[in-house]
DNA sequence: TATTGTTATACTCTATAACTATA
DNA sequence: TATAGTTATAGAGTATAACAATA
């Protein structure tokens, strides 16, 4: 090594690198916008689910996400003791989960936060580019099944 | 909710997570596969980088890859004290780092497996997509710094 | 018997602060 | 004074096992 010189990176030429990288950029920029609601990514992503599914449980929402529901645990909590998401007894065993309004206000801000990370990374991208990105990352997603 | 049917995904629409469900979706992949090699996916890309840099240091592989060099540590050990990486005095602070013969070997199926999930996940992708995909990619990445 | 929510726990990754030694 | 490597430690995220209550 020359010392000064920056290091060659084996990996440019890896397309699932690139990938990573490309995802931790977006998702820390996110992560950091939701700082100011107090929010980390999971919480925004449960309230994005119980304000798409209102009624929804904490077990379908773990499912939807590939998560384990003993992880879904404190996350929910949390929301409850924040009065950003209610508990209603559905059954004996499962609580129909849906926004306070409290939670309904947040979900909107965390709406303008996401739309804007969207539109620094993905902005400006031409329809055509959109296309082929949305398709390839779909392509990418169903090949892990197989 | 009607109980039986799935979530509404509120997700679906946004890139960054398409990105990042893309994203790990190669990444689990790669890393079930390193694990017939005994090797996580930091391992894998730390004897990348000694291998692509001979005589680097791994303050310098910290600073490629964007991690601390704390966190460095604990990698380059447990690969030198399985004799893959060698460690040479260059100064008294600094060791450069090159691949040992087990290393080197190591570093070659690492490279086919490597090469075999880009295929799995990228492969027959035409040679435009794989253009727009990388373009994207980078412009991404570039605007994490804006 | 299977499912939902829960507790306790452990392992990995990542982050900070502080120390040693060398430049 | 700045840099390289290290130690200890703390916080997330994610994994398993076991339990209670309910279907």
């Amino acid at each position: 090594m020359t010392g000064k010189a920056p290091l060659i990176d084996p990996l440019e030429h890896l397309l699932g690198y690139q990938l990573r990288r490309a995802s931790l950029a977006t998702l820390s920029a996110l992560s950091e916008a939701y700082e100011a609601l107090d929010l980390r990514l999971t919480d925004a992503i449960v309230l994005r689910f119980v304000g798409a599914n209102p009624g929804c449980n904490q077990g379908e929402i773990s499912k939807a996400l590939g998560v384990r529901r003993t992880n879904m645990v404190p996350v929910v909590s949390g929301l409850v003791e924040r009065a950003l998401v209610a508990r209603a007894a559905a059954d004996g065993r499962t609580h129909a989960l849906t926004l306070t309004q409290a939670g309904a206000a947040l979900h909107a801000q965390i709406d303008e936060l996401a739309h804007a990370n969207e539109e620094r990374f993905f902005g400006g991208f031409d329809e055509e580019t959109r296309k082929v990105l949305l398709r390839a990352l779909d392509t990418i997603r169903a090949r892990a099944e197989s």
